[in-house]
DNA sequence: TTGCTTATCGACCGGACGGTCAATAGCTGG
DNA sequence: CCAGCTATTGACCGTCCGGTCGATAAGCAA
């Protein structure tokens, strides 16, 4: 399992086997050294195993990366980047009641969580590494959970401002971690406890869109309280 | 910082230097290694490092504990246990509106984030650590989640059955979860950003606070849509 | 005091790991 | 077809780590 420097790998188009070029070589080696820093932690990671992932050789990594940190940072920026690409075209095309964007919003989280093994892991290797690689935390917070935060807060102040949403609804500072954290959460239990063990995902998206828009929705008018118009 | 193995150390009544009972070396033992693992991780710690931090030598951890693995797990197995007797007694001695129960048993999570960094750190190593160590995940699942699941479920059944609660408040397997999960990952994003970086604590738990009562009490009376009635 | 038990040390081992470097061989422009 | 550039190798180094073990001495019982 790790004792043949080049041999079958990455099955594709052609197995490509040497002097391939650096654009073509880089990202092999950073999906190597993802898979690698995934199973074993940044730690227990070793940069001869990533390499023979990738069918190289360790002198090789080193050629591309000046050491063992900076792959790694190297592996979390060229993953986290593309996640976000999504949620913001949904938003921006999206037109109708803000409840529905929200709505959206949360069950794309949600769905996030069943699909891409690899962006979990990921995120429980930043966690955890989070101390050591203080620029990887602050990276963290500027592209990945700041521009969260700040999606949802503008879909809440937005449906403040249309008096769909309660006046409540624009405290997006409390509010908006709030609404994110159980989505999170649930993908982090998925990956200790595994899909039978962790709580069950759909009863908690259905728990969670039902409690948002009871809580968030302005009550249509002053007879019952709020019904929550039958979301799917 | 790691050269002597015996000298001045955990200060208390006696510096403690040699041949100690078992029943007051392991815990020493315990605490030293939990500082390690906490600052370097399960694979980054080592034992003699553990070691020096009680004032020993590897070797006496050895005569202590079997291996690394078995350490490891017995610091977790010593520390996560006192967690919940402050919940189970609070949720026993109760009497009053659930909701106010909830409300507390939210506030008292939100709190935990404040105190006690070990604890919190605790809870990232084993979410780094848990495909490593099934077992560990498993005893996490059983005597962290499920019970503080349970305790939350109870409460909403209780006043879902008593009506204080809307009847969906019932379904505690999608909601508890969903009610537990900010204030973790409150705890998560401190321990990633630091205090001034990560979403402001006092501000979530007055969201959160706010949205879950919103969203479960049962509406009053049939004018105004179920205001929290100014709560604390 | 004597002698047994065992907590404690410190030296040691095999191996793996991060990192370096000179040598090699595959491409590509001329 | 050649020559030069550089992607790629494989051997190497110093270090540190988990784990072992025989020697030592602290405490206790008689």
């Amino acid at each position: 399992m790790a004792a043949r420097p080049a041999e079958i790998e990455s099955g594709g188009t052609g197995p490509a086997r040497r002097r391939l070029a650096p654009a073509e070589r880089t990202p092999q080696i950073l999906a190597a050294a993802l898979e690698e820093f995934a199973e074993r932690g940044y730690a227990g990671a070793s940069m001869a195993a990533a390499a023979a992932r990738a069918g190289v050789t360790k002198g090789l990594i080193y050629h591309y990366f000046p050491g063992k940190a900076d792959l790694f940072k190297a592996v979390v920026r060229s993953c986290v980047q593309p996640v976000f690409s999504e949620a913001e075209r949904m938003i921006a095309a999206f037109e109708g009641p803000k409840a529905e964007l929200l709505r959206g919003l949360i069950e794309l989280a949600y769905d996030r969580v069943t699909a891409e093994r690899r962006e979990r892991v990921l995120f429980k290797l930043i966690l955890a590494e989070a101390d050591r690689f203080p620029e990887l935390a602050a990276f963290y917070n500027a592209e990945v959970l700041s521009r969260g935060l700040a999606l949802v807060g503008n879909v809440l102040r937005a449906g403040a401002a249309s008096g769909e949403f309660r006046p409540e609804a624009a405290d997006a500072v409390g509010l908006a971690p709030v609404l994110l954290a159980p989505a999170i959460m649930a993908s982090i239990w998925q990956m200790m406890l595994g899909e039978e063990r962790a709580p069950d995902l759909a009863a908690m998206r259905r728990a969670h869109v039902d409690l948002v828009l009871r809580g968030l929705l302005q009550a249509p008018g002053p007879g019952a309280p709020a019904p929550p118009k039958r979301l799917r």
